[in-house]
DNA sequence: GTGACGATAATCT
DNA sequence: GATTATCGTCACA
């Protein structure tokens, strides 16, 4: 698909929440060349296809928000398919879609995107680092990590608990990615829990974090 | 190209 | 009071 040719397109089914009630690595794996969007309050649908995310468990995952139940876990613990945004670092918001078998608790970090729709609106909230000397957008840099694509996309802590079945803020369908294109590696930035692996990337692909 | 480091505030102990 | 699921900048090669 030719980016910008129907914003978002309307061949891509929204994910239904069952989508999400499965265990959370294989939703990690499975969220791989499926789309995320965001409707903003201009109207404009913002987004891309997603590249790269990691699995982040229950109670027995020390890299986990929900190896505590906390009032900012709890959502990690309630319904799948809503989104579970938190600040960190002091400046930055990380995007997460709530998946796990019932009973369970789990949420998949989206860590990078393949920028598809609104990529000159991206580039102004991204300010002057994706620029390049001649005015171009550096689009490797737009979405390639997990704080990078909140802030093209807009998404921010308002948008916790929201369902991702529907606008504002949804998944939908994509060509499904084959096992041989699909690589799995530690997960990035922990400082506990760093060795399991759970991060799942489409291998080669130009808009990776890192 | 790589690696070190500071920014900055919510969340939790 | 300590920690943090990050990023941009700077030094150096």
């Amino acid at each position: 698909m030719a980016p910008e040719s129907g914003c978002p397109p309307s061949s891509g089914q929204p994910l239904p929440a069952e989508f999400h009630a499965r265990p959370t690595d294989i939703v990690a794996r499975d969220l791989l060349g499926q789309f995320l969007w965001h409707r903003l309050g201009s109207g404009r649908v913002t987004g891309g296809r997603i590249v790269e995310t990691e699995a982040y468990l229950g109670p027995d995952d020390p890299g986990s928000h929900a190896r505590r139940r906390t009032p900012r876990s709890e959502i990690m613990y309630g319904p799948p398919g809503r989104a579970y945004v938190y600040f960190t670092y002091g400046m930055h918001e990380c995007f997460n879609a709530v998946a796990h078998e019932p009973g369970a608790a789990g949420a998949v970090l989206v860590r990078a995107l393949e920028p598809v729709c609104d990529l000159a609106g991206m580039a102004e909230r991204r300010g002057s680092v994706v620029r390049r000397a001649d005015g171009g957008v550096k689009e490797a840099l737009l979405c390639s990590g997990p704080a990078r694509l909140t802030q093209a996309l807009a998404i921010t802590r308002e948008l916790n608990s929201a369902d991702l079945t529907r606008p504002p803020l949804w998944l939908t369908g994509g060509e499904p990615v084959p096992e041989s294109a699909v690589a799995v590696t530690r997960r990035i930035g922990l400082r506990r829990g760093i060795e399991l692996p759970a991060r799942y990337i489409i291998a080669g692909s130009p808009f990776l974090s890192r």
